[in-house]
DNA sequence: TGCAATTTCCCGCAAATGGGGGATGGTCTT
DNA sequence: AAGACCATCCCCCATTTGCGGGAAATTGCA
């Protein structure tokens, strides 16, 4: 038997979920919550399965619950239940430490189905919502810099000095210099931190 | 019609698969491929909608093959099929390109169903797959920083000086600098660029 | 209440960094 | 043959950084 609690403020969507999940077998469903702040007091002592969340709560939005939840029981599962598809949400609550996330237009069977399977170890999520996760495995930009320039960034990333990569590299101090301000420049930065910065978040190096 | 393109060494499995896809209703399976080199070589001028890629493969491995394919075809949708679960084959292929990843236990009418969520554009994982990529979103590790540590920290990331950081948090340098000193300490690094990757990559900030 | 952690402040100094400028030769494309 | 791009080298100089020390005030928890 899955104990599923809900997290949800509308109440139409929310009983009508309760009553599906319920009646199921192999589900329960008893407890609800209309708004994050009784969720996050009560959870912890029902120790429900899985816990469905939304995330368009009056007060304390449902990542914020999600991160204070977490917080308290790291081993719960929260399974994201929303419409909202706008990256912020996918990844501050993947961040916040949800479990899987699934768009509201889900059909029932298929909602279970997430359900076991985040029972099972594993994460569902919409197939919409994977692409964006994968997407932002993947470089997005083409490299404005040129293989040299790119070696040596990879270096500065490592806390090299100018002096030690000159030496790797065989080449004067002079010369990286020269290659670190052009750097710079294609990066719209000014100093090393922002170049580092810059490398990881754009997938540089 | 869905055009589907194999590349998988073993030519039992290979068969099989195409027997299946092909018999399917709205599937197509005309190509298959025994190495990458070959299917690098033919699938631009095949242009299928989406091809099963195998990692284990002798020669080029599947993870190499799709990052050709795809600076090739940046649009063709490619999903690994494999038994590999490690970590590196997975986050390498999410790298290298692929839009969904399955683990080769998938039931037929689940593959089925896959390629058909990528013509979609959605991104298909096996459940245990997605929960690896998830847990990669979040925190490893609890900070050792304090509160003000990590404050510093982040200005650190974005390339403020000490002087600007003493002004805007409306201490002392000497202050700020000691900060940096204890942060330093605590996160085994000795110099600003460190700092920032280790920041970023073990999401501090 | 008392100890530990945190936050704040200070000194001096050597090394590294970043901004400004310019120059040469090689390769590749037009 | 001309121009663009790249990698290499050089100069000066102010600012920033990192390391070595040490110390007081505040906060929080046991």
């Amino acid at each position: 038997m899955i104990h599923v609690a809900i997290v949800e403020d509308d109440r139409d969507i929310r009983t009508t979920l309760a009553l599906i999940i319920d009646g199921s077998p192999g589900f329960s469903c008893q407890y609800q919550y209309e708004d994050c702040e009784s969720a996050v007091q009560e959870i912890p002592r029902i120790r429900p399965d899985v816990v469905l969340m939304d995330i368009n709560l009056p007060g304390m939005t449902g990542i914020e619950g999600t991160q204070k939840l977490k917080a308290k029981m790291p081993d719960l599962d929260i399974l994201m239940l929303t419409i909202k598809t706008d990256n912020h949400s996918v990844f501050d609550s993947l961040c916040a430490g949800a479990t899987g996330y699934l768009l509201k237009h889900t059909p029932p069977t298929d909602l279970l189905r997430a359900i076991e399977e985040v029972k099972a170890g594993g994460s569902p999520m919409s197939a919409v919502i994977a692409r964006k996760v994968l997407t932002s495995f993947q470089r997005t930009a083409t490299s404005p810099l040129t293989q040299r320039e790119t070696e040596i960034l990879s270096r500065l990333c490592d806390g090299q000095t100018y002096t030690t990569i000159a030496e790797e590299l065989f080449v004067s101090g002079h010369t990286v210099r020269s290659h670190i301000k052009n750097i710079y420049q294609k990066l719209h930065v000014n100093s090393r931190a922002e170049a580092v910065r810059k490398a990881l978040k754009d997938k540089l190096i």
